[in-house]
Order: C-alpha cells, then sequence, then structure tokens
DNA sequence: AATCAATACCTAAGTTTTTTAGGTATTGCC
DNA sequence: GGCAATACCTAAAAAACTTAGGTATTGATT
C-alpha cells in the first residue's frame, strides 16, 4: 500500500482511507495520481501511496456510494476525477475524528514507555 | 483483531504490535491475558484487543527474536509470560518513535481538515 | 453440587487489505 | 528516438485480522 521510507508499512496500515477521504473534503476533487503526489509532497515524501493500493480503494468507495466520478479529456488522455458524495463527506469527518481521538488513546498507552536499556538476553 | 466501541476496526489496524512491545517495554513481563486486560483499563475500553489477533502476534515476535517466554505454574494452570530481548527493546523503541512521528505527519495532512456541509448529491 | 463468569491458553477458516509486479497509453523534454 | 513523467488499470500472492470456535482451571453464586 505505501512505499515508506521512514515509516514501517506495519505501523501505516488502515489510514488510507482516512487520507484519501480527507483530502477530498479539503479539494472538492482531485484524481488518483494527484492524490498520490500531493501525499508525497505535504508529508516529504514521508507517506507514499502506491497505486495497487490506491485505485482498488477508489473504486470501492465510489461503489460504496461516498464518491463521484467525472471524467475530463486532457488530450488525448482521460482523467478520472474523485468527489465526495453526502455519505463521503460525512465518513470523512467521522473518520479525521477517529484518527484524532484514537491517536490521544494510543498517546495514553505509550506516552509513558521509557525506553530501558535493561534487557534479557 | 480488535472489538472496537469507538474506532472503526479500520483505522486501528497496523498498531498491534506497537501496543504489545511498548507495553513489554514498560512491565518488564505480561502474559497474553494480562495484555488484553491491561489495554482495556488504560484505554477506558476504546480499545479491546481480540485473543484471535493477540496470540499469534505473541508467538510471531517470539519466533522473531522479540520476545522470550517463561512459564509459571499457577495451580494447576500455566501462565505463560513474555519479555522483551534486546532486539524486541530496540523494536519497541523504534516503533513507538514512528508511530509518533506517523501521527505529526498525519496531522499535516489531515489537520486542515475543514468539514464543508457543501457536497454533492 | 451445579452452573456460570472469569481466567488463561490456543487454532483454523475466511475475509480484507496491501504488496508486488506487472500492463497500456499519452505527453514533454533532451 | 528514447526516456521520464503523467495517468489509468489489474491480478496473484502475502500478510493481517475477524470470526468462531476449542480446552481447562478457578472462584462465586444458587
Amino acid at each position: 500500500m505505501y512505499i515508506c521510507f521512514m515509516y514501517s508499512n506495519e505501523l501505516v496500515k488502515g489510514t488510507l482511507k482516512t487520507i484519501v477521504l480527507s483530502l477530498l473534503a479539503k479539494h472538492s476533487r482531485m484524481y488518483g495520481y494527484e492524490i498520490t503526489q500531493h501525499v508525497k509532497e505535504q508529508t516529504g515524501g514521508k507517506i507514499q501511496l502506491t497505486e495497487g493500493a490506491l485505485y482498488p480503494l477508489l473504486h470501492r468507495l465510489e461503489a460504496d456510494g461516498l464518491l463521484l466520478t467525472e471524467k475530463v479529456n486532457i488530450g488525448k488522455r482521460v482523467r478520472k476525477y474523485y468527489k465526495l458524495t453526502k455519505t463521503g463527506s460525512e465518513t470523512a469527518g467521522s473518520l479525521v475524528a477517529e484518527f484524532k481521538e484514537f491517536t490521544q488513546t494510543m498517546g495514553k498507552l505509550i506516552d509513558s514507555f521509557i525506553y530501558k536499556p535493561q534487557y534479557n538476553v
């Protein structure tokens, strides 16, 4: 799903939907390739979406009624814009809220973590 | 992996390893059931680990050399304690650091999110 | 004494998600 | 002409997680 230089893929999983929907909530309409480039630039290359994960997700979100598409001809190429439906907009809001809540809850579990150099074996 | 009342399972995925290793970094030794109860209590029930996800992970981490086990007889029952190896301790530190870094990066993508009631369809 | 909840471990089938590794075609630059 | 970037896509495989069980002990309640 991601090619990550800074994060273990393990840790990053499960946030793609949140990223995509929140970006669409800000930009009203975006196309797939644009999303990958935007995320790469905004995060200084720390998060890089792979197209193999992104496109199937966009198709799923459309099938689930969270996104609508609009095809625009750019020369001989067809660019496929996505925008949020009402449900998509609501889902974007709740996923972002959930993510923020979740990081706080995780903080409680993790924050008191102190690196103890005394280990076993 | 989780039975979550507050979070969509989607969003929570990928943090189990971080949770488990960081808890073991704080408590020096814990057993499986204890981990589930501790997480439940510390997060006010917001994160609840399922045993179907936890036990296979503990076995994987042991196989990968991040954890060691110690069996202790409690009456007729055998309790299996886990503790970090050197590698496990190091991994715990980096996963926690990565998680913190990641939430900040996600914040940059998400923070400027404003719920726009003007949607399409 | 029987029953139920809690403690404590475990696994396996199925689903979902992601990675990997491609494919096609256009456009712009050297 | 050739290469990188733009722009879409898919399918097999791997990985992770859910679901739904299983066993057995212990302690509390009826």
